[in-house]
DNA sequence: TCCTGACGCGAGTCATCGCTCGCATACAAT
DNA sequence: ATTGTATGCGAGCGATGACTCGCGTCAGGA
């Protein structure tokens, strides 16, 4: 950010300038997205908005920080929440979490994942996974008894990742499921992915 | 494509072009491609371009398409391959195979999953996803034995996934595991899964 | 050889933004 | 009130880049 908004009114016209930022992506995509026609969508000129913003860019990754911190609020929240109860049921209830984040904005979700090249999302999403991860990687080491997997760094990668993407998928892609059946093959993924004993086929 | 090249040396001027998108993409990345780059890269006048590719995008989507369009040809090879076999080799070598697709230009993957727009790879990946999908699906539905999950459409969408997004990310991300360790991941979260019976946790 | 259509060229057009700059206005401190 | 500063404006600059067009060249059939 070029400059702090001292007075009330400046800082009302930021918060202005990230809504319309947020409106003109959702409603006339990534590709249409202006720096004029976000000053427009605000009811501001286009000089007023990079009083506060030093380029196009940065309106972007504002919009797309707020998303991902809400959703990892979100999902951490009720992780932590649940940290203390056992198995299947946390699974469910935070994959739920998760489902219910996501399906908040779908509209919105719909630009940051799809319209948008991966890399603009790449810091705020690799928080939001390190976040859950080391929560679950915690979990999982504190519990040895839990599976048989025997590192929890690497299945909380691996259960992070699996979970991520069946729920985004499943938002954005229109539901083949019910929702409760997709938390139900979540369950049962995460829960059979601990359970299975490390096999030892060798390489290849 | 604008006109079909009826001479040899426009067939290979068309070539040469595909191979300059390629080239432009992986070594400037999307943000500097511009259709007179390609056209310079490849020694061809813009004019010349715009006789066979109706705009810019044609050429990032032949170069997406024959991309996806090659891993989708090495996965589903070995996995026809294996369909005979049984359990975890088959899934350990059908991942293994997609991670060595992946693998093969990984500057080329780099661009393709993360600069470009998911939307720009909807098509042809969801053409390998059913591909494959629907093998699996197939393969389930003929060894009601192999699990104890009920659908096998359903159980082929969630392996699928999981195992993509699970390959991809080691291969862009840099390898946190070994490859080796990877695929026994892998193994183990497809094997506990299909063996894991459905809950019944019922709604929230 | 000649002729016709396919091919190829590249300077240039045109529209689109990202972004700035000079000026007007609102606010706050004295 | 007055003055200094923060705020806001919007016409327009400058660069970029997708795409065209009129003209030369080449291949291959007659």
């Amino acid at each position: 950010m070029r400059k702090q908004p001292r007075q009330e009114r400046s800082r009302q016209m930021v918060e202005r300038i990230v809504a319309a930022g947020r409106s003109v992506l959702v409603s006339d995509g990534y590709d249409a997205f202006s720096t004029n026609r976000v000053a427009g969508a605000a009811g501001v000129s286009p000089g007023s908005l990079y009083q506060y913003f030093p380029d196009k860019s940065a309106i972007v990754d504002v919009v797309v920080d707020r998303y991902w911190e809400e959703v990892a609020e979100q999902v951490a929240a009720s992780l932590a929440d649940r940290i203390a109860e056992f198995g299947p049921a946390m699974v469910r209830d935070t994959a739920d979490a998760l489902v219910t984040a996501l399906e908040a904005d779908p509209a919105l979700l719909r630009v940051v994942a799809r319209e948008l090249p991966l890399s603009r999302n790449h810091a705020r999403l690799e928080a939001l996974e390190r976040r859950v991860r080391d929560l679950v990687a915690a979990y999982l080491a504190a519990r040895p008894g839990t599976g048989h997997r025997p590192q929890p760094a690497v299945a909380a990668w691996v259960i992070v990742l699996a979970i991520e993407n069946l729920a985004t998928r499943w938002v954005l892609d229109g539901p083949a499921v019910t929702r409760d059946q997709l938390l139900d093959e979540i369950v049962a993924l995460v829960g059979g992915y601990l359970l299975s004993a490390s096999v030892t086929t060798g390489s290849r």
